[in-house]
DNA sequence: TTTACATTTGACAATTATTGTCAAGTTAAT
DNA sequence: ATTAACTTGACAATAATTGTCAAATGTAAA
């Protein structure tokens, strides 16, 4: 599957646009597109809506693929991670939050 | 499920330890610690491997509690949070982390 | 080949989030 | 009423994230 980068990029591409214009679209140096279209950086959850916008790109799978990574990002090298996740999974699909 | 603060909290006064001689082994004031058990605050993973420690508690089934809390932190109101965690869970079992 | 432009890199600054202290306020049992 | 445990909230310290900038590197056309 492919990494949010990767999606960002070869949009970006294939619309002929460089990283200045969309970085001035986004109001940030054109060294964090870089960045996050090559997985360096973490982009924010409002540029990620705000790129779907420019390079028109569905914007719930664009997310999916986001939070998917901020997810894994969480639990990069802990051994129980799969397991965790699992359990996220259930109990979101239990109740939802709790609530006091 | 139980909260990683119920947890904490149960075991806690099932031992008859107070806050204070908890926080204290913890190194931090007693007002986190009672926030950690209430859940207003979330601890850090050392605290709760140390808190295993202090409480005789599981080390890996508190890790997932904890583990699977901040997961869901991290999605609290994003509509497509199940979705995510679906794909970080197919992601995790594919091929690990992405190596360059 | 050098000029021109796009992208990348890394040091560092700004901003924001997290983790902590402290002191005053509750609660509950005497 | 006193005392001890716990809670609350304002704020300080620390740490993580997000950003800028300038120099370095790649790339291709003239």
């Amino acid at each position: 599957m492919k990494t949010t980068g990767e999606i960002i990029r070869e949009k970006r591409e294939k619309k002929g646009l460089l990283l200045r214009h969309v970085s001035a679209q986004l109001d940030i140096d054109t060294a964090i597109l870089s960045k996050i279209e090559r997985g360096e950086r973490k982009a924010t959850r409002e540029q990620i809506t705000k790129l779907a916008d420019i390079l028109e790109l569905d914007k719930e799978s664009l997310l999916i693929q986001y939070l998917s990574e901020k997810i894994l990002y969480e639990i990069q090298d802990e051994d129980l991670g799969i397991q965790a996740l699992k359990v996220a999974e259930k109990t979101i699909k239990y109740g939802v939050t709790k609530n006091k």
